[in-house]
DNA sequence: TCCGAATATATGAAAATACGAATATGTTAG
DNA sequence: CTAACATATTCGTATTTTCATATATTCGGA
């Protein structure tokens, strides 16, 4: 259906968007996020999380896992290393206004506990 | 009127179009480029390539200079670290699609001579 | 020197297209 | 059944493309 390799342009467009860039990029910070904590994080409706989540989930950019009733998403690690880099570096400069959503999400109470796959 | 730094979305936004990261991605490997010769390595109108390059100016990330009868375009040097280090990452990896481009521009004839700004 | 043709590039405006938001409804786990 | 999440539909808006035309520069004469 979908071709193998991610190439820039499909890569580009998936990170064309305020939502999915501060998903990408909480995510890549954070190592792996819930729906819900994004959903407090950004202070976004629930199915505009969902939705963009799954556009970066269909061109192979993240993962998603269950765990109970919760849905946890992290950057998927057989990505390109040209586009991890893309990534990594964005990170490296993500300017002050996704401190903002960092801070919500560090002071959000009552996390969903992480537990292991293992562990389930 | 417009802000002062380069952004990671607007960075994406002008990115997440083919014909502008063609582009792009041209003038980086070959570091000045006219639009006669986008032209003519992209197979694209005229005006096609005249505006996605005026939307590349427009947010600071390429640079125009006049020549005489051209017009050449080259990467704005002030852009942020990491934004240079995006598009050095994604050129690193340029799929085989710019390949052809770059054939098309390597054998085209009669490219305009490229005089230095100080012996026009 | 002044004029007009030729070449290179830009731009205004309308049409085509893609994209995101909102709302409602489905689904899965416990 | 409820909480957490996903998807479908519809609709309005933003982006892209195209066409026609405008501007800029060079060059060849009269």
């Amino acid at each position: 259906m979908s071709e193998n390799t991610l190439d820039p342009l499909t890569l580009f467009k998936a990170l064309a968007d305020d939502t999915r860039l501060h998903c990408l990029l909480l995510i890549a910070a954070e190592g792996e996020l819930c729906v819900c904590e994004l959903i407090e994080a950004l202070q976004q409706a629930q199915p505009k999380i969902s939705r963009h989540l799954g556009q970066l989930k269909r061109v192979a950019v993240l993962l998603d896992r269950r765990q109970g009733q919760w849905v946890y998403y992290r950057l998927n690690p057989a990505m390109p290393e040209w586009a991890q880099s893309v990534i990594s570096s964005t990170l490296a400069n993500a300017p002050v206004s996704y401190a903002s959503a960092m801070r919500r999400l560090q002071t959000m109470g009552e996390r969903p506990t992480r537990a292991m796959a293992c562990c389930s």
